[in-house]
DNA sequence: TGTACATCAGTGAACGCGCGTTCACTGATGTAC
DNA sequence: TGTACATCAGTGAACGCGCGTTCACTGATGTAC
């Protein structure tokens, strides 16, 4: 073991899923500090977390299976968030809420950049073909259609919501990925100025 | 040396850059067969090549220069495509012209998906900030800006040609990378569709 | 109450692998005198 | 014309590294009788 290799106290007895937490944790810190999936290896993280590597095999089947809960975790994150703006501007109509999501998934994108690179800049989440219904990504498709569709007060979403819901995300999507591509630093101001304008459009027709 | 193993016959005098385009060349195939950066590995490449790993370095300074040089090609290629297919459509109309750039914008991206993330999946390529303009991010921009100011019979493109052409981009863009992300496959027509649907929106207003 | 056993939460050492890169070299082809 | 040398286009072996994964194990804590 290295020299400033800070170990672990064991869990209580019962207590060992609170490792699973840390892995997972740590796997973040390292996606987040790195900005590539290839720095989440299952040695970086042990050392991270203070163990031994073989360990984290007693809470992930492999190292696929450990970038996988990486994954959902961020989509889930990102789906919270979204919903919590929601509820937050939703006395202020649903126009304005979902001018505000729309803001905030810029901000998250903008200050979660290897996190949300990791949900849509790499490969597909392995998922088998069957199971595709259960993608995380369906909470996020699912949040853009509720938000749109209230904003017309359809209650069923209908087919030109679901639509333009997908417009939009698409495009705000877009939008963030390609300033984030683009070889010089992205302006919040800029990107949420871009955002509203999106909006305007996609929502007036 | 592996069993199956073809080697290569080394090139003539004088005739040494040959072996500089197989090198990209294979790079390419590999990156678009395994569809992940890691992929393009020297020692792969070799092998595709069917040279020794260090005969790369004849003409590549290490790893991410080749890569660098990948990401390259692939920027200019779909540069090409694009503005080959304007001059293809130019004579029905600007609009009529521009319509089809975003259409076959959308065909390259889904028809060689590993190089268009290559392009806009991973890091921004690594270029020192100073040179930042002579990144090839530049020359798609300007394709767009030229096509918009040219609907809009706007010689010198204005403020707003670059800030919609920006949004053209990014929201078409968007579109090929969600569908890219989600997990069943993408049905040509449908993003064709999208295409036209976000295209009238943008050039509306 | 004691004691044998089961379970939990891990560890340490080892495996084989592919990788980027460096090094000193080789053999064919051209060139100066 | 011959011959010494320069250049070109590579090669083979080796380096040290970090990785995923497997294996047999250890020590603490709980439980049945």
């Amino acid at each position: 073991m290295a020299e400033g290799f800070k170990r672990r106290t064991p869990s209580q007895w019962g207590e060992g899923g609170a490792l699973k937490a840390e892995i997972l944790a740590a796997a973040g810190r390292l996606l987040a500090a790195a900005g590539r999936e290839d720095a989440v290896s299952l040695r970086a993280v042990a050392r991270e977390v203070g163990i031994s590597a073989p360990s984290i095999y007693l809470h992930f089947k492999d190292r696929s299976d450990l970038v996988a809960a990486v994954t959902q975790e961020a989509y889930e994150t990102l789906v919270a968030d979204l919903r919590a703006t929601w509820d937050r501007a939703e006395a202020a109509g649903p126009p304005a809420a979902l001018r505000a999501m729309a803001q905030r998934y810029c901000g998250f994108a903008l200050e979660n950049q290897t996190r949300y690179r990791l949900m849509f800049g790499l490969e597909r989440v392995a998922a088998p073909r069957e199971h595709s219904p259960q993608h995380p990504v369906w909470l996020l498709s699912g949040v853009w259609q509720d938000a749109v569709a209230a904003c017309r007060s359809a209650d069923p979403c209908g087919e030109r919501d679901r639509k333009d819901a997908l417009l939009l995300w698409s495009a705000l999507h877009g939008i963030v990925a390609i300033s984030m591509a683009l070889p010089f630093e992205a302006d919040r101001e800029v990107i949420a100025r871009r955002a509203d304008d999106l909006l305007d459009r996609v929502m007036a027709g």
